[in-house]
DNA sequence: AAATTGACGGTTA
DNA sequence: GTAACCGCCAATT
């Protein structure tokens, strides 16, 4: 699609449902940004509605959302039970408190 | 309609 | 390593 058009409804809503898809796919003790899952779903400037899309999204999709941090690695601000949730899956975390992106970055498989 | 906000990304100093 | 900016864009005020 055109990616200098605004968003339809109709693809804001697909954008959230290939947000929540991807977000899904990510393995334990591995996490991924937000920008990189807006690339993947097709709106690469769009790292924002990301951000948004995952904090409305309802508990009953039991999606593992603390595996997403930005791209410095910082958890979620206002959300401290992330970092908690990741330490559990193995995940380390730098001096900073940021995770160590360079162990545990996970990038959707490319397509060939 | 205009300004502000935010679970962000990237560059520069 | 940190901090200050700038770009980005839907939602909210």
């Amino acid at each position: 699609m055109d990616v200098n058009t605004k968003m339809t409804p109709l693809q804001a809503r697909q954008f959230r449902a290939d947000v929540l898809a991807i977000v899904a796919q990510i393995p334990c003790g591995y996490v991924t940004t937000y920008g990189t899952i807006a690339a993947w779903a097709g709106w690469p400037s769009h790292s924002r509605q990301v951000g948004r899309t995952l904090r409305y999204a309802p508990e009953s999709r039991r999606l593992p959302c603390h595996r997403v941090v930005n791209h410095t690695g910082r958890p979620a601000p206002g959300w401290q039970r992330q970092r908690t949730l990741l330490a559990a899956e193995g995940i380390t975390f730098k001096p900073n408190g940021n995770v160590d992106m360079r162990r545990h970055l996970w990038q959707p498989p490319v397509v060939l």
